[in-house]
DNA sequence: AAACAGGCCTAAA
DNA sequence: TTTAGGCCTGTT
């Protein structure tokens, strides 16, 4: 879309945005802050500017407001898991940090192949592979002076061998990319459809992908379907429960917005606050 | 230099 | 059903 003006959109309210917790709290991969604190990225289709305006925060792209507070979650009311989280004991402490947070409705797509590439790196590495990936694959985008690449569909990668991929330097994770792309592409893996259906039903028909285990599934079912209640267990979580929940407890006891609280303890862990 | 990073797969108990 | 090693690569 060329000649589209540029749209300023303003979030604001109870349920704003804390755009460095949304942006850092290791749920998305495409979005960086410069040295003023204006994150750029893309969303979808649409490359954007964000920044914290005081009460505000400000979003500048070519896409409508319904767009972005869809994609900052505008619509579900957190207010009441939250209030939940703080009575669970050391939850309350990992929610009053993290509150803001917002559960980004990213693509699927972008999200399952993001995280089929995070298994056993880095956030860095992760960040430099998936833009790697857009760089060469996706498509450019101007905007307000500046380049953007979005990330490519599944069915331009579904096209692409282990050796187009190997600039990323993904290693063993490139063919699981490849024929994740192609499944999606042929519509033999309808991820729209996985939308629609429970958490637990999407993470099976998830798992049979290869290279996707227990852990990237729940993140593709939390950060790409939606499905809050799917409560991803990595190193950081599996510390935490250990450490600081009863051997008893359940995450799912944490009801629908279980993968909210998650992603609390994710953030609070990773931020050293569990370590003082 | 060896171990580790937001796992997963396979083979073997 | 649980466990051990290997896997690409980059960093410490």
């Amino acid at each position: 879309m060329q000649n589209s003006e540029v749209k300023e959109i303003r979030l604001s309210g109870k349920e704003k945005p804390d755009i460095i917790k949304t942006f850092e709290c290791g749920q998305c991969f495409r979005w960086n802050a410069d040295s003023s604190g204006v994150y750029r990225g893309v969303a979808g289709k649409y490359p954007a500017e964000i920044y914290e305006d005081g009460d505000y925060v400000v979003v500048r792209s070519q896409a409508e407001e319904s767009f972005w507070r869809d994609y900052f979650d505008m619509n579900t009311d957190y207010s009441a898991a939250d209030a939940h989280f703080l009575t669970v004991p050391w939850l309350g402490e990992c929610t009053l940090f993290g509150r803001g947070i917002r559960i980004l409705r990213q693509n699927p797509w972008e999200a399952l192949c993001s995280f089929i590439i995070s298994q056993c790196n880095n956030i860095p590495r992760i960040k430099k592979i998936v833009e790697c990936l857009c760089t060469l694959y996706g498509e450019t985008v101007e905007f307000s002076g500046a380049k953007y690449c979005t990330f490519p569909d599944a069915n331009v990668v579904a096209g692409l061998s282990a050796e187009d991929l190997s600039p990323l330097r993904a290693g063993y994770r490139a063919p699981y990319i490849i024929n994740a792309a192609k499944l999606v592409n042929s519509g033999e893996f309808d991820l729209e459809e996985l939308k629609s259906i429970s958490a637990d039903e999407a993470k099976v028909k998830l798992l049979q992908l290869q290279g996707v285990g227990e852990k990237v599934a729940n993140c593709a079912v939390l950060f790409g379907l939606h499905h809050m209640e799917a409560f991803p267990v990595d190193v950081w979580i599996r510390r935490a429960l250990k450490e600081h929940f009863p051997p008893e407890f359940r995450p799912d006891s944490l009801g629908e917005l279980a993968g909210l609280a998650q992603q609390y303890i994710f953030y609070y862990s990773r931020s050293g606050g569990d370590r003082c």
